[in-house]
DNA sequence: CGCTGCGTTGAGACTACTCAATATCCGTGG
DNA sequence: CCACGGATATTGAGTAGTCTCAACGCAGCG
């Protein structure tokens, strides 16, 4: 997985299967207001809820997430993110943060001030709604994972889960879906299903012994993608991808 | 709980607690893209997954919810919406809808042709930020239901939903948010909370022993508000006001 | 008056949790 | 190269939360 030389690569990568209307003129503006990378090592928080935020993200490489922390200690992660997500383009028009950010990985991240999206906005109207889109295509995945914590059970959840980040990560541009680094520990992975360590580790197991899926140390391999796609009910769909991946 | 003359009057009013730096002239120019308002029963699905939606729809009176079905008729209700809310908004940059949208009340739906608000984020560049707005705070909403659904026990998820409705029930100018008509089902809440209603009745029950609430029929008060944020761990941070309704 | 939908209750089963112990991996320093 | 320590993964046993199935009560309505 190395890194792109554009920072912007799997954002647009991820851009041209859901609005392939961008224009050079656009994608020149946008990577005017990226400012330079910068690299973060892993576990490092990036914003923290009740801040307030005068820049947005953009994962250009590694994993990073969202989380909500209970007073008590216990950790919900709300959303996974991947290269080309743009990781906290919600802190733009919200003032304060209702979450934290955190990486998950060492990081290369972009980062791009408020006020230069802002002047954005005033200008470009069709990128506009292109940044607004890809807001709600995060909020569709929340939809799901609102879904699976509520309806799906543990090993169902988490094999959506994988179908759902072997296609996100084939729109960015890397890999083909089949197999691919998961580069979560076992206790995060229960913070995101929002279950136990312990349990997380059964769920996986039990995974394993569908045959559907390997999965060693991080390494997640989709043995039989239709048997996976119907045990989770994963339906693409929300995902907004008007052609298909590859 | 009388109709308002203005359909726009619930979301000018919470929109005045978000930022309030919405001008005559974008008024007026909402307004005029909100088409006559209709109608509809309890009950009703205003737009179902997989459709292609070409307008979106404005509460202005009664509830209404979204909703993701599973193959064995499971349901998971994703948000419920109050006189107020842009409960589809995220159809117009969104093309294929990935839940569907259906009245828990009878309901009066102002709706607005996307067409109208493409036309108007051409022009109105702070309009269409607060627009993006007020789906990033439904997104927000639906973190904490993630939170809720993997963290939360029944009740204090329960405890939790009513904080969220009253103060959102407040914003939108409806009432003082100490009591109020809550009009959807025992079945229905255990969608909402990932719960049979089996279980939601008896959370409820659980819930009025702590004497913190009162919930008879369809009308819930809040006994101890101070006591049922807590018992929740409800922080209003995430409804993004900028000043406390009333 | 008898539906029908909604709320309530009980009993037993299953999922996930807690606590605790053990095993494995991996980076670091000797 | 090996020893060590910390983080991560795995296992077991008992408990708590939630589900399923089934029954019953009550209210509104034709």
């Amino acid at each position: 997985m190395k890194a792109s030389l554009d920072p912007l690569a799997p954002w647009l990568a991820g851009l041209s299967l859901r609005d392939p209307t961008v224009s050079e003129a656009e994608c020149a503006a946008l990577r005017e207001v990226v400012s330079e990378v910068e690299a973060f090592p892993a576990g490092r928080d990036l914003i923290r809820a009740h801040d307030r935020s005068n820049s947005s993200s953009l994962v250009v490489e590694g994993w990073c997430c969202r989380y909500i922390d209970l007073e008590d200690g216990r950790r919900q992660i709300t959303a996974i993110h991947i290269p080309g997500d743009f990781v906290d383009l919600h802190s733009f028009p919200l003032r304060l943060m209702d979450h934290s950010v955190r990486t998950l990985t060492p990081c290369r991240i972009a980062r791009t001030p408020h006020a230069a999206l802002k002047a954005l906005t005033e200008k470009q109207p069709h990128l506009t709604r292109l940044l607004w889109l890809s807001t709600l295509v995060d909020a569709a995945i929340q939809r799901q994972w609102i879904v699976g914590l509520g309806q799906r059970p543990a090993m169902n959840n988490l094999a959506h889960l994988i179908c759902e980040l072997a296609v996100r990560l084939r729109v960015a541009g890397l890999g083909d879906g089949s197999a691919y680094l998961f580069p979560m520990t076992q206790a995060e992975l229960g913070q995101a299903l929002g279950i136990t360590h312990v349990h997380a580790n059964r769920a996986i197991q039990q995974l394993r012994r569908t045959g559907l899926v390997r999965w060693d140390r991080q390494t997640v391999e989709i043995v039989d993608w239709n048997g996976l796609q119907e045990l989770a009910e994963f339906d693409p769909v929300y995902l907004n991808l008007t052609s298909e991946p590859r």
